[in-house]
DNA sequence: CCGTATCCCTGACGATACTG
DNA sequence: CAGTATCGTCAGGGATACGG
């Protein structure tokens, strides 16, 4: 089962989850929230707009398994974040909806993505040039023994 | 090798990582960074307050061992989010740095934990509730074959 | 001091099939 | 339609030991 969001960190843990690693005067303050715990940042996008059903939510994450969804959409329920309401009809109907907690989390997901617009070109620049120097051509055969790397 | 912050998820994955991705237009914007890559966050608030060696780095991640860390510090690198100096001295003396690139991950990392303060609590709070909806007492089995959940 | 090399284990997924 | 059950995989990363 995936624990979705938070969760703090099964074993070795960089702190065990307190109020005080938020303050802003913590030198070790930590990310609470596994915010893209693989498939809840999707979620949330696809919630963003209004309910949606199980269905509905298969279409834009075609690649994750009915049972992968169905344990991101209970952990993330579990969490407050969003709300499930089966209605007892034939066949049935069952929407998800995000809560007001839930619907808080767009703030910090908004200000990554502004991030990734404005920088994430520079990061796959230095990965590519990274890789190159480590493999100069397809004749190379990469990773010299020891010099390389200043 | 943790792949530490974007990488375009190997198989699987919702997109391919493009750009229109962090367009606010688009429905299916995702995000883009591993923020939480483990150890990533905590690195680079280790270097936030100036070059740190790796021994130093030790010392806050005590519970991530050398190997670990050091691939992590490599993957930093490779992005270029931090630099590595390593100085001609005996003993040997490296020193890691955050670049520009790795600073303005700063204002986001904010954002985040400026949600943590604000509304962790509550998310806690609602998953201590389900989980003891599902484990009244000690003396209950847990998981009821099937009823419960609305 | 600053890492690498091995080994191994766990838990998050994915594939496929099947129910209420 | 809305999931569950079962099985398998595989990469992240922990433990330990060693090298430049």
């Amino acid at each position: 089962m995936t624990d979705s969001l938070t969760e703090p960190l099964p074993g070795p843990s960089p702190q065990p989850l307190t109020a005080d690693m938020f303050d802003p005067e913590c030198p070790n303050r930590a990310m609470p929230i596994r915010l893209e715990a693989k498939w809840a940042w999707l979620i949330i996008r696809c919630l963003e707009g209004g309910p949606r059903r199980f269905s509905e939510l298969r279409v834009p994450l075609a690649r994750v398994t009915p049972k992968v969804l169905s344990e991101s959409l209970r952990a993330m329920e579990r969490d407050g974040l969003i709300t499930r309401t089966a209605y007892p009809e034939n066949p049935p109907r069952v929407e998800y909806a995000l809560t007001d907690l839930g619907r808080s989390l767009l703030g910090p997901m908004d200000a990554a993505c502004e991030w990734g617009r404005r920088h994430l070109g520079r990061l796959l620049d230095a990965r590519e040039a990274y890789e190159r120097r480590r493999a100069p051509g397809p004749s190379e055969p990469a990773r010299p023994s020891s010099p390389a790397r200043p």
